[in-house]
RNA sequence: GCCCGGAUGGCGGAAUUGGUAGACGCGCUGGACUCAAAAUCCAGUGUCCCUUAAAGACGUGCGGGUUCGAUUCCCGCUCUGGGCACCA
């Protein structure tokens, strides 16, 4: 019998899913192990032979911790929703829901291939409405809640309401928008209207203006995630900033606890930094100053880190969007103002961000330093954000680059505040030196000037610390079609939530998937889509919506009462291991666990944080191919011969090269150009040149995993991509290895099989066979545990190496199981041959005795001074001294010794002994 | 600019965390089998010196250091991949 992989591996696919080898079930008396990917969004390109990497590394990892005797949920969906499905529909007047179908189906195919162990019936999407009701559901209670600072924790809304009516706005400690104070009789004599724009101040899912990512192109606002240089991730479009109302999650009351979970999660430091760095927090106060314009006075209130360069103040800087800017910009001034204030908001994002022009305009109203009362001019640049802090600052040109370069721009005072910084050609912004110029704080030094500098100002009434935070609430709508619609409708003018019991809000058909000619999102268009007359939102959720929580209802996908019954959440718990890339490091990771909490707030939810552990797999490059055409012919000289010509470098298909040689014939059958063309042939060959790069159609390097798998079989993919490298490191796909596995599992089938003969015998194994096995053992559970595969890989290869032409029952058995993780179709298929009937799924991972590897005899390598001289082959039970004596007597150890004398020898056991030479 | 990570043969990559650097695979060279090819098997394969071998020297991006001993630890660079980028 020959190694049919093609036969073999259809066989069991289709075994398998017969069988429901996969299905998990909540079973109380087995550990549970949650290992998730990152579902795809499936695209209308398929997968490439980089998408599966984690898959098939999940893979392994469910099938090793099922055979180590765990009840593993390994499940798989699909994030539907999403821009490209919607984009291709508003240019065919395709439903995005058909185009979406097509691509899952085929998705589908290619995943069934490589023979995953999912648990297909937990299947979903997250464009069902199904699933969708339970996002909908997520939001209103979102909407429902309220944060509460004093508790840190999501509370109802009602609660909110009943203190309100208690003691008025300054009976909570809330994180909210702004609003003017009221008291608990204010509270009742408000109208609805007006209690729904407080409480909507309050919401953790909430309307609110706020300056957004406005992208005209694509004609909806994006996230900052979503932005990348200033243009849209998705397509590449310039985005401007706006202020816009828009529904948005409060992250932010969140970020506290976000960043001190990451503590506790078994990630990758790299990426917890990244996390981190996006949260951004920083520890410093608020302080009020008395701005002036002309009689009219008021407390403006800006951020800094730096309290104690307050000395050196020297002016006030607002960002061209702070509402500061109407009250303080003086009639003088006001043309001026105006030109500036249009000037940037016609700039897109990303000539804001590329040009770092040093641009500004003074108000026309100064500041009164609150500690030495000194008069300082208010201007207005765009360097300042408004979306961090309170959009406004005080500006210490010599201890703050940014506020050095405007000053010298405008040419403002400088005044150092530390002994001996030299700030004529630069700022000084270390936090380090001695005060100076700075009344009570002179002397100190910076690290205790900051917080004297605090206590100062808390003392006096002028502020107070202050942790901000750069994480920002999450814009939640998208002027779009294929998305969530939100649960809610307008009723007088109030936002008002869909009762649950009515959920899912389905999408409406609708005759185009563009925006309306007034510019109104898609779903304006729909025809009678109302809640009992009242108009319904119409924008939509954006993908990370759907993404937030799927995890937790794979755990209990078909409960149509809740998002995840009690008893399957506290059974399944969280994810236990998350495999993706780090693509969604500050997007999806940060919703999720934003979601999640928030979720573990109302006691939905029995874990605070969703993902335990988390590995993010490396991209897979391609590798391309060249060939060179000499200029103005059409021939092509071989790539060792390049050098001699002026050629043209073209990309060639890598299908029609193989170990960069290229086949002439199917060359000149390519492109019907190159049907005459003529070769200069290095050793009667042809040799292309190659790069690595990114894989893609346009470079003609794609490698398509069906076709590997028609060539050599899901398991030789399965094998050799995790052969290719360490899991979380970026490599390119190169073909020429891929023979070396495919070789191996040729080899395994044949310690099974001359070519009709069955070599299977009883014989008891030899000493050697079962050190080679428990080698094997020891090695795979400690790699698998570490996630290192490709040196799994390496030792089944040196295994085999050592297991030459054994063919015992005894031996090949643990070998297959040892293998049925990464190839699971072969092992199945000769598990059955050796005459099992129940799965190999079930069988359990062989017990590893590290007793049979112990080696009789140790080569020490013996060194004098460090240098390597020669090998003694020593018992391996030696003692130190004994070994030491061996040395000493050794014949070859005289030699060397020559006129030197030995010191002292180092015996380490086990690995060398090394002799310490001396005149 | 700031924060992470990486650099090892012709190539992908190993190295038990300070102990024989280059496992394993690819590629290449030679051989066996074959009418021949494929497949398979065997041997060799870091560099230099050399007819060959023995022996030796050099060798983990560069320059120093610690150590009997450094790919591994410390200091200073170079190149490179990634993330963030006016966050006061």
């Amino acid at each position: 019998m020959d190694y049919n992989f093609l036969e073999i591996e259809k066989k069991w696919q289709a075994w398998w899913a017969a069988n429901k080898t996969f299905k998990a079930e909540a079973d109380g008396s087995k550990p549970k192990y949650y290992v998730l990917d990152m579902f795809p969004y499936p695209s209308g390109a398929g997968l490439h032979v980089g998408h599966p990497l984690g898959y098939i590394a999940s893979d392994i990892f469910s099938r090793y911790k099922r055979l180590k005797g765990f009840n593993v949920l390994h499940p798989m969906g699909y994030d539907a929703f999403g821009l490209p499905a919607e984009q291709y529909a508003i240019q065919t007047g395709q439903h995005p829901e058909k185009t979406t179908h097509q691509n899952v189906a085929r998705y589908r195919e290619q995943l069934d291939r490589i023979g995953f162990s999912y648990d297909w019936d937990r299947e979903f999407r997250t464009s069902d409405p199904d699933y969708y009701k339970w996002t909908q559901w997520a939001f209103l209670k979102m909407f429902g809640c309220w944060y509460d600072n004093d508790i840190q924790k999501a509370r109802p809304i009602e609660v909110l309401e009943a203190a309100f009516a208690e003691g008025g706005s300054a009976a909570v400690n809330a994180a909210c928008g702004e609003h003017a104070p009221f008291t608990a009789e204010e509270w009742k004599s408000f109208t609805d209207k007006e209690k729904a724009d407080i409480l909507m101040q309050y919401r953790i899912a909430y309307q609110g203006e706020s300056t957004v990512n406005w992208c005209p192109a694509l004609g909806t606002v994006l996230a900052n995630d979503e932005v990348k240089d200033g243009y849209s991730e998705r397509g590449g479009h310039p985005v401007f900033q706006k202020k816009m109302v828009q529904w948005q999650l409060r992250v932010s009351a969140y970020a506290g606890r976000l960043l001190d979970g990451l503590d506790r999660l078994d990630w990758t430091d790299s990426l917890k930094e990244m996390q981190r760095n996006w949260i951004g927090r920083s520890q410093g106060a608020e302080m009020v100053f008395k701005v002036v314009n002309g009689d009219r006075q008021y407390d403006m209130t800006i951020f800094t880190t730096r309290a104690d360069t307050v000395f050196g103040v020297t002016f006030m800087v607002l960002a061209p969007e702070s509402e500061w800017v109407e009250k303080l910009t003086t009639a003088a001034q006001r043309a001026e103002v105006d030109a500036y204030l249009a000037a940037v908001k016609k700039k897109t994002e990303r000539e804001r961000i590329a040009g770092k022009a040093v641009t500004g305009v003074f108000s026309g109203s100064y500041a009164i330093n609150p500690l030495t009362g000194d008069k300082v001019p208010v201007w207005i640049a765009e360097y300042v954000l408004a979306g961090y802090g309170t959009g406004a600052i005080m500006a210490v040109p010599a201890h703050d680059s940014r506020d050095y370069a405007f000053a010298r721009k405008f040419n403002l005072p400088v005044i150092p505040l530390i002994e001996g910084a030299d700030v004529s050609e630069e700022s000084f912004d270390a936090k380090e030196g001695r005060m100076i110029n700075s009344g009570f704080l002179n002397g100190l030094d910076v690290k205790e000037a900051i917080p004297a500098a605090i206590d100062y100002v808390e003392a006096h009434g002028i502020g107070h610390r202050k942790v901000n935070y750069r994480i920002r609430d999450a814009i939640f709508s998208r002027q779009r079609y294929w998305g969530e619609p939100f649960p809610i409708y307008y009723k007088d003018g109030i936002a008002t939530p869909v009762p649950f019991d009515r959920l899912p809000v389905t999408l409406p058909e609708i005759d185009e998937y563009k925006p309306t000619e007034s510019g109104e999102p898609p779903l304006a268009r729909a025809k009678d889509w109302n809640y009992e007359g009242y108009p319904f939102e119409k924008s939509t959720m954006p993908g990370f919506a759907g993404s937030s929580a799927y995890y937790l209802r794979y755990m209990d996908p078909h409960n149509d009462e809740a998002l995840v019954s009690p008893e399957a959440d506290k059974y399944w718990r969280n994810v236990d291991l998350y495999i993706g890339g780090t693509e969604h490091a500050t997007g999806h990771l940060i919703y999720s666990r934003f979601w999640n909490k928030f979720l573990y707030d109302l006691g939905y939810v029995c874990e605070d944080e969703p993902f335990r552990k988390l590995i993010n797999q490396g991209m897979i490059q391609g590798r391309s191919n060249f060939v060179y055409r000499i200029v103005g012919t059409n021939t092509f000289v071989s790539a060792g011969l390049k050098d001699g010509y002026e050629t043209t470098e073209i990309h060639v298909d890598i299908n029609i090269v193989r170990n960069d040689r290229l086949d002439l014939e199917a060359f000149k059958a390519w492109r019907p150009e190159y049907a005459d063309a003529e070769f200069i042939l290095e050793n009667g060959e042809y040799i292309c040149g190659w790069a690595v790069e990114k894989m893609s159609k346009s470079m003609y390097n794609v490698v398509n995993p069906d076709r590997v798998c028609d060539t050599y079989g899901a398991d030789t993919l399965r094998l050799y991509e995790m052969f290719l490298g360490p899991l979380e490191q970026s490599k390119p796909w190169d073909t020429k290895g891929i023979d070396g596995v495919n070789r191996f599992l040729r080899k395994v089938w044949r310690l099974f099989w001359d070519r009709d003969k069955w070599l299977v015998t009883d014989e008891a194994p030899t000493a050697d066979e079962l050190k080679a096995l428990h080698k094997l053992i020891g090695k795979e559970q400690e790699d698998i545990e570490n996630f290192s595969f490709n040196t799994t890989v390496s030792a089944f290869m040196i295994a085999l190496n050592d297991l030459q032409g054994c063919s015992k029952r005894a031996v090949l058995e643990p070998l297959l199981i040892l293998l049925s993780p990464f190839a699971p179709h072969i092992a199945e298929e000769l598990w059955h041959q050796l005459g099992h009937e129940d799965s190999i799924t079930y069988a359990s991972f062989p017990e590893y005795h590290p007793e049979y590897t112990v080696e009789n005899t140790v080569k020490y390598p013996v060194a004098f001074n460090g240098k390597t001289r020669f090998l003694v082959d020593l018992p391996a039970s030696m003692a130190p001294a004994e070994i030491e004596g061996a040395v000493r007597a050794h014949e070859n150890t005289q030699k060397y010794l020559g006129d030197m004398t030995i010191a002292k020898v180092i015996v380490v056991p086990g690995r060398m002994v090394n002799v310490v030479l001396k005149k």
